[in-house]
DNA sequence: GATCCTCGAGTTCC
DNA sequence: CTCGAGGATC
């Protein structure tokens, strides 16, 4: 009986891989579903009568399995680098970055064009793939570069992935590189049961691609199917390469591994451009979706020779497509009360799938600004997410108005109201200044609302669990006014709120307490001074050291603070002048004792006098973290980058910072870099 | 007076 | 992240 099964599990082996093979890399399935079905189960009962006999590159290794506590640490034998994003649009990219590749090798104009390998960029997870010997053992994400996790068992899940290299003759090691993605397709499906179900559908591809692989359970990992697409090597060992990237991805798919077909080897800018269009066509007809595509110079010595820069291949770029636009319609404008009582228009928007993500508002900023663009309500307006991240109302599509031939339009041009939509009080606009202001101060509402979000915020007094939905509820139900009052809240009066039962009161008690002694620049920040953010309190908590000395100094001291002007002075002197505000600031006094500073310059350190900025995220420290550690070492954290900046500490998906910064020529570290200079500290 | 460098303020979505 | 504007600098 064993013999005969041992004679029957080979060839079982061999006729489900090759179907994988043909329905998932070729696309091209032979073996009907309910066929395949059927050797699948013949092959796990077989294994499950002779454990024995089953090989850690069969088949059924795709599915099931216990779940994982968490995912193992993988240290890379090659780095996962990143690769840089072309930062000009259109055909002008594809061209700067043959420029760049023809200087950069020295290139005169008589010298034919420049080979390239085009590949698309697609949007997922990229990931690892280690075969020793042509079976695959382990399958790692990318993590931070150096160090990803190990997720060999969901990978296995992912049908487009070879057990084992079709090779009688493979690598000792080979290392293939690619990307784990979701088709639409699969998107769609798995959406469409997950609402059937009542479950929570997903958001995007991507985020289902990124989410899958992360299931520590992988039979949850295969029920969200993942494909995948390898563009490259990690480590390799017994392989004499290729010369060129192009042939290596030719080897990789005659191993029986999924190469994109869309790929292309093309010589010159000009056809770099053409790619580029070509694709950008075919892109909303995939199977799945792409971010832009990627440019590789083809040949390895020439690769070798232009080398890295600041972690990245200098010899490849990627180049995407700009912020996908989507159209959609002006449902309502709202307005907003800051807590320095401008008022902000926000369009709301019937809601709309753009960039990845359903967007239903989106800010109009101001009044100018609306009539810049003449938005209305009711209008069909074009919707973009500006530099990935924020929705913006890019135009108005005029045509779509509605009945706007009507003599006196359905909607008339939008203007602000002149009164404050919270308190009633009249609007007022100085000469110069864009935004409109209600004119009731911290009499309005809405105004002292976001006062206390803004006193009890992380980077201010931190009050842990004093979010906006607590205070809307303590000002409404007139348990709280000023600051002051928060000290004065007991258990007992916080009973009756929503959602605050005896235990989330006494943490809220709790946190406030833990308040009560914070430095002088948080409070300082706290007070919401206008035009005093977190680092000019930082500067004049240092310059002055206490808050009298502070409430005593007039203009002429004010302005001797570092970045403090007549304007900083005025706001400065008009709200110590103002009798509530003083009140409050007495009863804070009585109620709280935050720790006076001490008059001193900024401390001495390893990064004295250096200006550091931070963009991306870190792999393992906060911003915050960072921040501090940069601060602690005498060094200024700017928001920006500039000439005077010294350093960039750029993480992942860093964004128009870490751009300007290569322009600007500036030194930028990762995290480890950043720590190793903190640790020159003597 | 012009220009550059920063900071402040407001905003969106998960 | 972006925009606007305050402050510093040339």
């Amino acid at each position: 009986m064993k013999r005969e099964a041992e004679a029957r599990l080979h060839p079982l082996r061999r006729l489900i891989d090759d179907a994988n093979h043909r329905y998932y890399v070729l696309d091209a399935p032979t073996l009907p579903d309910a066929e395949y079905d059927r050797l699948f189960r013949e092959l796990q009962a077989l294994e499950a009568e002779y454990p024995e006999l089953a090989a850690p590159d069969s088949p059924t290794r795709r599915v099931g399995g216990q779940a994982l506590d968490a995912f193992a640490p993988v240290r890379h034998a090659v780095p996962m680098l990143s690769i840089r994003t072309e930062t000009h649009f259109e055909d002008a990219g594809a061209l700067n970055f043959d420029l760049r590749m023809r200087k950069e090798l020295a290139q005169g104009a008589d010298d034919p064009p420049i080979e390239y390998a085009c590949e698309l960029k697609f949007d997922g997870l990229a990931i690892n793939l280690r075969y020793e010997h042509g079976v695959l053992v382990q399958a790692a994400t990318r993590g931070d570069g150096e160090t990803g996790e190990d997720v060999t068992r969901n990978v296995c899940t992912i049908r487009a992935v070879p057990l084992r290299l079709a090779t009688d003759a493979p690598p000792a090691i080979l290392e293939v590189r690619g990307e784990a993605y979701m088709t639409r397709a699969a998107f769609e499906r798995y959406n469409a049961r997950q609402r059937e179900q009542g479950g929570t559908p997903l958001v995007n591809p991507r985020n289902g691609a990124a989410g899958s692989i992360r299931q520590l359970d992988p039979a949850l990992c295969a029920r969200r199917p993942l494909s995948f697409y390898a563009y490259g090597l990690g480590e390799t060992q017994g392989w004499a390469l290729p010369a060129t990237h192009s042939a290596i991805l030719d080897q990789l798919a005659a191993w029986g591994l999924p190469v994109n077909a869309e790929r292309a080897v093309v010589q010159g800018g000009a056809a770099l451009a053409d790619y580029h269009h070509r694709i950008a066509e075919k892109r909303d007809g995939l199977a799945f979706d792409i971010d832009g595509v990627v440019y590789k110079v083809n040949r390895l010595d020439l690769q070798r020779q232009l080398g890295f820069v600041a972690r990245e291949p200098r010899w490849a770029v990627a180049h995407k497509y700009p912020a996908q636009e989507e159209l959609t319609v002006v449902e309502a404008i709202a307005v907003q009360v800051g807590r320095t009582g401008a008022l902000t228009p926000v369009a709301r928007l019937k809601p709309v799938f753009v960039g990845g993500v359903t967007v239903t508002n989106a800010t109009l900023h101001n009044q100018d600004e609306i009539e810049r663009k003449d938005v209305r309500v009711g209008d069909t307006v074009i919707v973009r997410r500006a530099g990935d991240v924020i929705p913006e109302v890019v135009s108005v599509v005029p045509e779509r108005r509605p009945m706007k031939d009507l003599v006196e339009p359905l909607h008339p041009p939008y203007v602000l109201p002149t009164a404050c939509p919270e308190c009633g009080a009249p609007v007022l606009r100085l000469e110069g200044e864009a935004a409109a202001r209600c004119t009731n101060g911290l009499a309005c509402p809405a105004q002292r609302k976001q006062a206390l979000i803004h006193f009890a915020s992380r980077r201010a007094m931190d009050i842990e669990g004093l979010g906006d939905k607590l205070v809307e509820q303590l000002v409404d139900k007139g348990l709280v006014a000023t600051p002051a009052d928060l000290y004065a809240l007991t258990q007992a009066a916080l009973a009756g709120l929503e959602r605050m039962a005896e235990k989330s009161a006494a943490n809220l008690i709790a946190a406030i307490a833990a308040s009560r002694a914070r430095p002088l620049a948080r409070y300082l920040f706290a007070l919401g001074i206008r035009n005093v953010g977190e680092q000019t309190a930082k500067d004049l908590a240092r310059h002055f050291g206490s808050l009298d000395a502070l409430m005593a100094a007039d203009e002429a001291a004010l302005i001797q603070v570092e970045d403090v002007g007549p304007v900083v002075a005025a706001s400065l002197l008009a709200f110590f002048a103002e009798p509530h505000n003083r009140a409050v600031i007495e009863a804070l006094r009585a109620a709280c004792a935050w720790e006076d500073g001490v008059a001193a310059p900024r401390r001495a350190g390893v990064l004295a006098g250096r200006t550091l900025a931070l963009t991306g995220a870190l792999p393992t420290l906060s911003r915050d973290q960072a921040k501090a550690l940069i601060e602690a070492a005498g060094g200024k954290a700017a928001s920006s980058v500039s000439k005077k900046t010294d350093y960039v500490v750029a993480g992942a998906d860093a964004g128009t910072k870490l751009e300007k910064a290569r322009a600007l020529g500036i030194t930028i570290l990762d995290e480890a870099e950043l720590l190793q200079l903190l640790k020159g500290e003597s």
